[in-house]
DNA sequence: CTAAAGCCTATAGAATTAGTAGATTAATAA
DNA sequence: TTATTAATCTACTAATTCTATAGGCTTTAG
């Protein structure tokens, strides 16, 4: 399942993807429009700006624009950001590998198998996604 | 994230479908061979069997045994079974579809689009993966 | 009859999710 | 300078899901 982060930040990001100019757009702004909690929606779209998506200004007039064109922000970095791994099960994950207890061989196992490919296609389509693509909606 | 319980299920199912007659085996067999916690196999076998894809026989020399042959079994069903929706989210769900809160109009919305794309290929692997060939491992 | 094995219900601890609350800091405008 | 606006940060909480575990019941083979 997505979580409720993960939509949220999308949504929030493609708001502010849509903006004409980089002027900031504040919190309240993209909550209103989008329905979405304020506060939850702070804590997101602080952690895209500290994982480097979102610059911020403080005070009047502040919020949160786009760091670079919409257009080069990939899904994948979206994902692993907000999401976590893309891979469904960490022994075959590329950013966040982890060896499974039970699993005398993983070249053996058919879940490593099947998720291997799962992983694959996910990967695909989040690399050749950007944040500009899933705005002409 | 795939559950525990989807990765174990799928690993007893493998196990069966390598069996060369179709004589029950018991839950105890497949939970030492497969390092997985009897008790809580015990539950994923019955719902596996609850949903038709195992049959099982009672009393000394019962067990579990698959109700079809291993190249009829799509994952498909499995994850269904196990996992539930293959969507990341409700509102792009064949089998499970639910409206989201706070979205006006899906067919603009980002995370819908993309997310739409991921069953897409998700649902290709499952659908054209069956037990028969995860047991080539 | 007895041992083996599945069936079924209930429970419980841990982890994760989806928020809330409230105080603080920084920038701007009057 | 002061008031206002808006992001920052820390801490907490309620609800849900996950990963089991416990224990009694029923069925079957020998």
């Amino acid at each position: 399942m997505l979580s409720k982060k993960t939509k949220y930040g999308i949504k929030a990001l493609t708001y502010l993807a849509r903006q004409e100019n980089k002027t900031p757009v504040s919190i309240a702004t993209i909550s209103e429009s989008e329905n979405i909690s304020l506060k939850f929606l702070e804590s997101i779209l602080l952690t895209l700006r500290k994982n480097g998506l979102l610059g911020s200004k403080k005070g009047k007039g502040g919020g949160y624009y786009l760091l670079k064109e919409s257009n080069e922000i990939q899904m994948t970095a979206v994902m692993r950001i907000l999401e976590g791994p893309i891979s469904m099960i960490p022994c075959v994950s590329l950013n966040f590998y982890e060896k499974c207890d039970d699993c005398p061989d993983e070249n053996a196992c058919a879940v490593h198998k099947l998720m291997a490919q799962v992983r694959d296609s996910s990967l695909e389509i989040f690399r050749n996604t950007t944040l500009a693509e899933l705005c002409n909606c």
